[in-house]
DNA sequence: GATAGATGTTAGGTTAAGTCACATTCACCG
DNA sequence: CGGTGAATGTGACTTAACCTAACATCTATC
């Protein structure tokens, strides 16, 4: 009788259902992984599988780019590191801030032009 | 953005994900399948899907196997024809009474043996 | 207009899964 | 005992799903 309570956290899903579940395509979720972002599973026969865990990521990722964050910096976002330019505090409300994700139509990534107002 | 509420019902999972989560065989899995125990959808490349719902079905059988019930039976007890011969409320007790399955130790079919104790 | 970040696309190779047929095991029954 | 049916194992063969790697594309920035 295998533990099925820790669905949340167990590798069960194939590329194919992450793929459907998050609509991405392939090619997004493999690059997110070589930018160390998703740490899937392998199967036996080097065949990626996902938790429900990581489609919360996958998810959590699109919308970060989607708000204009890039990829580098939504690893610092995911991992701080310590006391870089940007204080993790304002950071870190960055992100809980995802209900207000209107103005997603900037280019460039939002780390780099600060958040402060000076006008 | 995609429903991820209705996992139970979600076909996400391919069969060799089931296979780990069930301990069952291929052969198994697709035997009870024939038997119209479990309908996984199909992906278009025609490759079974099971969503956390058909994993419980498949437990359960798996525990009325080892009750000593038959497919059959088993199929009997999840698509309840209209008074049968046994009668549908001592069957439906002992699918409850899983909890004491302790004598699975038997030979044959237990619906074919009646449940009651005549000494 | 060169560069870097993110993604598309294609080619070639391996694993996972599909069906189908035949073999096996075992309890049952005449 | 020999035959039968239910449940499962096993092997052959085919196809879908997935893998890596390389090269192309698009876009924003310098």
């Amino acid at each position: 009788m295998p533990d099925i309570g820790d669905l949340r956290t167990r590798c069960v899903l194939p590329i194919g259902t992450v793929i459907q579940l998050t609509d991405l395509t392939a090619r997004q979720i493999r690059y997110y992984e070589a930018q160390d972002l998703v740490h899937p599973e392998r199967t036996a026969g080097n065949h990626r599988m996902y938790s429900l865990n990581h489609v919360d990521t996958l998810l959590e990722i699109k919308g970060q780019l989607a708000d204009g964050f890039s990829l580098a910096d939504i690893k610092q976002l995911m991992h701080p590191r310590h006391h870089e330019p940007n204080s993790d505090e304002e950071v870190r409300q960055m992100l809980r801030d995802e209900l207000m994700n209107q103005s997603r139509l900037n280019q460039g990534s939002k780390l780099q032009q600060g958040f402060g107002f000076r006008p």
